[in-house]
DNA sequence: ATTGAAGAATTGTTGAACAATTCTGAGATT
DNA sequence: AATCTCAGAATTGTTCAACAATTCTTCAAT
């Protein structure tokens, strides 16, 4: 849908217009704490938050060309932001620059997709072997009811990220702020060619049974063994992807 | 240092000076198809690169300020395309972004190191049990004797990059570009503080025996023994961090 | 000492400019 | 017809200068 003039949520049309409310009001009702915590990001970061949008919805497909001049159109931003903001996308590997040419929809050939798989069965694996808190395993539950809900309802959409909800929650036990960002960002990856995948509205579904066992099995304190059949799954989770691409 | 008005390597000290040299003499002579693989590093990059090796050198140390200004003077380059390669450095959490306040060179603080310990645990010892060919088993081989040769000449430096170098070519027994840019950020980030553990002139020494071992059992195909002896020592290696840095 | 407020310095962002590079579309050549 | 060449158009890479917003300093007044 082109998405148009809508410019960036929260910022005004144009450069001018009414200010200077935060600071004043802000600091003053909610103490200096909160105004700590405010932190408004930059220009840049909300053109990447909302590139990594569009990218994450498959609006923009992988290979497509990221313009800078009409990008800065579309969005009301200078292109030196523009720029900035891809330099965010490119070191997390959502889009690729080559020189003198642009930037460009990363696009995940069979050797990724492989290679995603192996840092999912690295990080994935171990975290759920390490186990969590009671909060953390509460959160996988969580995640795998989501995704039950999302069957129910026949919401794809919901389903794909409930099961990423689930795996991210795996990751999530190890408590490492470090570990979840790799995680995120591996995930983000693979959004960015799950839309193919999605046509089968079957896809997913799949994965319920599997997810629920794995649950149920780190519930039981089986870790070694929630190990083994998370590795199973990614396994052929992978073999799955596979087989949708160009082998 | 201060590095003063070096300017960037290759990189004339002003914007005006002898120009097109570069595309026409380098291309004649080194023929067209050295050319095609030479993509020259955009200027960005460099500067990202030229910082990079001054944080590994500790000439900028944690919680120094980089002024905009400064290093856009320093290394004759404008503020924009500074800005582009503080974006680089932030996003390999290299260094912190304070909205409005600037740019800092990151601060581990326990519990970072700590985080950092988890992501290398994860990683590494699943790379050691997943064991590797021939060649890269070979690597690790390399690295471990390559510490040796620096103990022998008494060479700190070279013996903490020998460290890293092992637990690189660790990591790189899963072939896996992933997880080998990870662990190369990773150990970018451990650079940023090992300058004060330096101080200790037999910090690294401590770890050659412990290397020797953890290879030659890789060697002798006794992949969940040497996980364990890794994963040994990187506990204690925390513990060291730990206690030469404030608890 | 604490507070406040002017002033200086710095970051965030823009817009315009220009060189270098790549892409495009004739037109010329075989 | 196929392909080569080359001028012109479009795009990226980079710089510069400006200005608003924010933070840091300083210094006086209480």
């Amino acid at each position: 849908m082109t998405s148009a003039e809508s410019g960036l949520p929260g910022l005004p049309g144009s450069i001018a217009a009414g200010r200077s409310k935060a600071s004043g009001t802000a600091g003053a009702a909610l103490g200096s704490a909160a105004r700590l915590r405010v932190a408004t990001p930059s220009v840049a970061d909300r053109v990447a938050a909302e590139l990594r949008l569009q990218l994450a919805e498959g609006l923009l497909l992988p290979g497509a060309r990221l313009t800078e001049s009409t990008i800065s159109e579309e969005l009301g931003v200078s292109r030196n932001t523009i720029r900035e903001a891809f330099a965010e996308l490119a070191a997390e590997r959502l889009v690729v620059r080559h020189p003198n040419r642009g930037v460009f929809v990363a696009t995940l050939g069979p050797g990724e997709i492989h290679d995603v798989y192996t840092v999912r069965r690295f990080i994935e694996v171990s975290a759920i072997r390490g186990g969590g808190s009671p909060e953390r395993v509460a959160a996988v539950r969580a995640a795998v009811e989501e995704g039950k809900a999302a069957a129910a309802a026949d919401d794809e959409e919901a389903l794909g990220t409930a099961n990423q909800h689930f795996h991210g929650a795996i990751v999530a036990l190890a408590e490492s702020r470090r570990l979840n960002t790799i995680m995120a960002q591996v995930l983000a990856e693979m959004r960015l060619f799950f839309h193919k995948a999605t046509v089968d509205a079957h896809f997913y579904r799949s994965y319920l049974d599997d997810n629920e066992k794995i649950c149920k099995t780190l519930e039981a304190g089986q870790l070694d063994r929630a190990g083994d059949l998370l590795l199973a799954y990614l396994n052929n989770s992978e073999e799955k992807q596979r087989a949708v691409h160009g082998d």
